[in-house]
Formats: structure tokens, C-alpha cells, sequence
DNA sequence: CTGAAAGCGCTAACAC
DNA sequence: GTGTTAGCGCTTTCAG
């Protein structure tokens, strides 16, 4: 009832050749066609279209990487697999990964032992790159594997300069100062600071930033409105906590990410403490929860999927460079980030 | 400084011929050492091993895939990028796909008008199948014109016997049943409900799972105990205020999900009320937030990134199926969820 | 601007 | 058990 071989419509479906036969030419100006080459004549390309259209051709992916030997792999680790933070990078990354012809290779790990395990296998099994988020990529021990590895290797949202792994993060520092910039622009003197961990540069930078802007402002730092977090909800919880439990309590808190953030106005709430009447709160990263949470919390938003975006494209050139037998230089991009208003921040309360 | 041909140890990675020679033997034997095929001799499998092991030699997935004509390209249509459920979903998906030889392709939208273009674009382009997140797959208009077009589809989490699409979910009237008796159980006889979202059926498949649950137990339902909600955190805390303004108050809340169950808890801190020794708050999902927050939510579990794995098996069976002539039958996979007791939920302060 | 020939790396199908 | 012969669908030469 439907002999193979008779491969009707049924699912063979249309190959280049199809289409140049219909159209009356070569397959290789088929290809041409759909590759954009310019050298085809306006005619004999429109003549393609059509067929192209007729047929529903779709190009088969499998034969144009073959042929073109132009694949690549990488590799994507993570751990911090709950963060929404990786849900928006492997939005971004599948997407740049798709238009050109990449293969992602997605492994998980649960700790930096795990992780470098990871990086070994890859490397072993040929991969051409590997790309690394946050809580592994602040790791010297891994940058340096990277390095010593002869692996293209590129990390997003954090900052190494002094390796020669690429990266492409925003600049935590400046984020710090500009958000702190922004909180004493509202009124604000006496503004609290939860840290994030310090394992990772990003907390130290961003620290930076606001002693850095209270400085410029001509206003003390007062030690004790720094706080110890470690991006986590709860080390925010415990942190806020301290912080409000200040005599006299802070009229701003800015924690240096938005799970921290949340879980001061959380704490905040729990002491009937009405945001941004009373207490301004501000983040960091703009993922997920900072607009879950009532009120929406002001923050500073890295465009983590146009990062990641970028970090293939970077990965990709470097990977090609190196097939091509070219150096190519290790590059260390930072992208704008942009503080976004919302409703956890205001002047402080007339004393 | 690097001719063609001399293919020393440059970026010529290894191929099956390489094997085959240092081997001695031929390629085909290799493919079916690689593939596990059971026909070789053990002693000629290991020296392919080895040559293997030697030369680092890695399958050529493009070749594979031409060679084979097995691969297979689903499209995954999203909206509610931002929910953890995706990230989840994803996740799930690509492992999977990655295992097999195939193919997804991701595509966003922000609604329904766009889905359903995404759809249409994805049946002409002649993607073999579709696989649907919750918002969109609850749509009739949806499910039917996937019925229609021809595709195998399949949807996560969502309810649809009477369409002939593929779907994987839990089933969510006992889980709300289970929950209900759980809360139940503790004690308690004031019990609100927080509803979802009444466009998806999983809402109402919840809601009744909690009516039946208290019948069962001989407790009238009272109509004010169950607030409209919409899954949405803003939408719980509303539902959550009306809820905890009652007189006599509930002393627990069941939410149908946990961004609305966070949403409770929030409330409920802002009116000073102590979770869980004044107030039980339980929901479902088991997503990102429930651990985030505090204290963690008790909360229904619902295997999104399992049900993903499974729903691209189902959908590849289909697939291959249908490719070698043979009609599949319509699967609706229910899978088992589990209730997480955490640490929102207790007895009924004592009156 | 267009076409012909050759082959990317692998696996079906068949032989031996 | 193993090798041979084709050819997957496309792109790369290199000719015109």
C-alpha cells in the first residue's frame, strides 16, 4: 500500500536537486541561491525562488555541513542549574547556535570538581569550544585548565582579565556605582549593601562601586551597612535582617543581586516596613524574580541573552580563526547594562 | 605555510578511515563497532577500540545523520519565556534530542496569534514535529490545527484527551486531591483555594481535585474560601488578601501553584501572620521560587524535566513511525508527581 | 555568471 | 564475521 522506492510525495522530501530541475538549471546555482552569493543573475535567481516555493525545499542541514565541513561544536557547562540566569543564556545561546551551523553539547555539574571533570571530557572528545557561566568560571583553577587545555573557551558575566579565556560580561563595577549613584541621586544617605559572594569577582567589583559612588557623594562608608550575602535568598534573608535590625536603620538597601533583593523586601515586610516608603530596595541582574515579587524591584538589567548571543559569535570566530591556522587575539567584551526603574525605590522618608 | 592535502595532524580530526586503516581493517566494521552492532568478532572490536582510543577518534554526527537519513527536527513553540517551567522544559528537551539525532528548533512567541504563525511555519517548512508548553497548548484553536496540519505534535503539561495530539502531563485533579488531603490531614477544616488561571484546564482539574478532597472528608465548601488567580504572582497576592481578610480566617491556603503560593507568603508576612504555626500555605510545581523564598513551600512536584524526555521520545516514536508507514496511536502519558513536604505547612494553631 | 566533477564521513544493502 | 559498492544532499574546486 505504499511500496518504498516509489518515494512519491510521501516523505522524500525535496533535495537541491529537485529544485534545479524545475527551475532549469544547476544544482550548484541552486545553491548559490540560497546561499545569497551575489553572482546569480536576477532572472535565474527569481526562476529558483519560485521553485524553491513550489517545492518547499528546505535545505537539508546534515549534507550542508558535510559538505562544507564547516560544523562546530561546543560545549555549554553549568551548574547553578535552578537560576533563571541559565534559563535566558540557553535562550541565547540555542538561538546564535542555530543560525550558524553549531552544535551545543549541554552538561551539567554540581560542583567544580564535576565541572572540570566536564572540561577534561570535552576536551578529550574534541569538542571545538566551551562555553562556562558564573559559579565555575570565577574558578582560577579553571580558567587556567582552559588555558593550558589549548580549548577555546569564553565565559559570560565574568570578569578575568587575566587569562586568556574569552569573555563577555558587563562591567559589575560600574554597575555598583551607578546603581549606588542612582539610590543617593533619590535622597538617600544611609544605604545598606548586601554582598554577594565573595567567590565570585562580580561581588567585589560591584562592592567597589558603591564605596566608589558613596566617596564621590562625600559620604562616610559605615561598615557596618555592608552586609555578607552569597546570591542566595536565604544568606539575603539573614543579611537583611542585620541590616534593618540598625539603629538608626538604613533608609535604602541595596543587595547585589535580585534574590538577595527579594528577600529584603521580603524581611522588609515581615517587619511592616512599607517599600519604597519606607525602605528603598535595589538589585541586581533583572531576572526573573525581580519582577515576580510585589513591589517590582529596581535593578540593573544585563542583557544575559544578547550576551550569550555574543559569546557564540566570539567563540565561533575564534574557533574558525584557529582552524584557519590564525591567531587569534583572546578578547574581553563588556556590554552596556541598564538600570531599570520600578517600584521598590523612592526618597527617603522626610525625618 | 599550510597546504591542503598535507592533512597533517592539523584540524583533521580523525575519521572512520583513519580507524579502519590502523586498525586493519575496513570502515564498515568500525560503524559497527561504534554502533554497538553485536556481529563482530571480540578481539577485532577491541583493536578498533583501540584505534579508536589511539587516534581520538569522534563520529562525524553530520555524516552519521546523512548517512543514515534518521534525523528528525521538532520544533519547540514557547510563550511565558520567563517561566522556570521552561527553563526546565528546555533543559529536558535538549538533553533528549541531543541523545538522539535530533534536531530542535526553538521559537518564541507572545501569544497566540503568534503561535499559531509559528505553527504554520513550522508544518510548511516541513519540521517533522512540534512540542507545546502549557499556555499555548491549552489553546482548542491550537490542538485543532494540529490535528489538521498533519504534524505530530505533543504538549507538556496539559490536558486534552479528546484531541489526537500527544501529550505528557500529571494528573492534576489528584494532586489537588492529594494536596487538599494532605492539608486535610494536618488538621485543618478552614481550607482556601486559590484557583489558576480558568483558560487552562489544569485549572479546574485542581480545583476539583480540592472540592472532592474535602467532600470526601465531610467538609462543606464554602465558596469565599476559593479566591481567582491566574498563576501569576501579582494575581495570588490579591487572591491572597481577599483570602486572609476573611472572618474566621483560613488557616491554611492551598494556591494552585507556587508563584501564587509565594505570593500567600508574602501577604501573609506583610499581616504579620507566621507560616506555617499561624498559616499553611501549599502549592504546585515545585518550581524555582518555592525553594527560594521562606520558608520553602510545600508543594506539589511535578518531573517537568522526566515528562520533557519523555515527550520527545513519544513524539521521535511517532515520528519514525509514521515515516515507516505505520499509523501510531495517540498517546496521553500521565506521570506521577510527587508531594514535597517542606516547611510552610503544619497544624492548625490550636483554637 | 553558470556548470561539471568530485567528495565531505558515514552507513545501507548486499555480497563473500 | 567482514568487506564492497553505492550514495545520502550539499558544497567545493575548477572550467567555461
Amino acid at each position: 500500500m505504499k511500496k518504498p522506492g516509489s518515494a512519491r510525495r510521501q516523505h522524500a522530501r525535496a533535495t537541491i536537486n529537485d529544485v534545479a530541475e524545475r527551475a532549469g538549471v544547476s544544482p550548484m546555482t541552486v545553491s548559490r541561491v540560497i546561499n545569497g552569493e551575489g553572482n546569480v543573475r536576477a532572472s535565474t535567481r527569481e526562476s529558483v525562488n519560485l521553485a524553491i516555493e513550489a517545492l518547499g525545499y528546505l535545505p537539508n542541514k546534515a549534507a550542508r555541513s558535510l559538505a562544507s565541513a564547516s560544523q562546530i561544536q561546543i560545549g555549554l557547562i553549568y551548574d547553578n542549574p535552578s537560576s533563571s540566569f541559565l534559563s535566558a543564556m540557553l535562550l541565547g545561546v540555542l538561538e546564535q547556535a542555530r543560525q550558524s551551523d553549531t552544535q551545543i553539547v549541554v552538561v551539567e555539574c554540581d560542583n567544580e570538581a564535576q565541572g572540570i571533570e566536564a572540561i577534561r571530557n570535552m576536551v578529550r572528545s574534541g569538542m571545538d569550544g566551551i562555553i562556562l557561566s558564573p559559579p565555575l568560571a570565577d574558578s582560577e583553577y579553571v580558567l587556567q585548565l582552559l588555558q593550558d587545555s589549548d580549548i577555546l573557551a569564553v565565559t559570560i558575566g565574568t570578569q578575568h582579565v587575566d587569562h586568556e579565556v574569552l569573555s563577555v560580561q558587563i562591567d559589575d563595577y560600574r554597575a555598583g556605582f551607578e546603581m549606588t549613584e542612582h539610590i543617593i541621586g533619590l535622597g538617600h544617605r544611609r544605604i545598606g549593601f548586601i554582598a554577594g559572594n565573595p567567590a565570585q569577582q562580580s561581588s567585589g567589583l560591584r562592592l567597589a562601586g558603591y564605596r566608589d559612588a558613596l566617596a564621590q557623594a562625600g559620604i562616610d562608608v559605615d561598615e557596618r551597612l555592608i552586609a555578607q550575602g552569597y546570591f542566595t535568598y536565604r544568606s539575603g534573608l539573614d543579611a537583611a535582617e542585620q541590616l534593618l535590625a540598625l539603629e538608626p536603620r538604613p533608609t535604602a538597601i541595596f543587595a547585589s543581586n535580585d534574590d538577595m533583593a527579594a528577600a529584603t523586601v521580603a524581611s522588609a515586610h515581615r517587619h511592616h516596613i512599607e517599600i519604597p516608603e519606607e525602605l528603598t530596595v535595589c538589585g541586581v541582574d533583572d531576572t526573573l524574580l525581580a519582577t515576580t515579587i510585589w513591589p517590582e524591584i529596581t535593578t540593573i538589567r544585563q542583557p544575559i541573552v544578547d550576551m550569550s548571543h555574543t559569546a557564540i559569535e566570539m567563540l565561533e570566530k575564534a574557533i574558525r580563526a584557529k582552524r584557519a591556522g590564525m591567531a587569534s587575539e583572546s578578547t574581553h567584551l563588556t556590554v552596556d547594562f541598564r538600570l531599570v526603574k520600578r517600584d521598590s525605590d523612592g526618597p527617603p522618608p522626610s525625618v
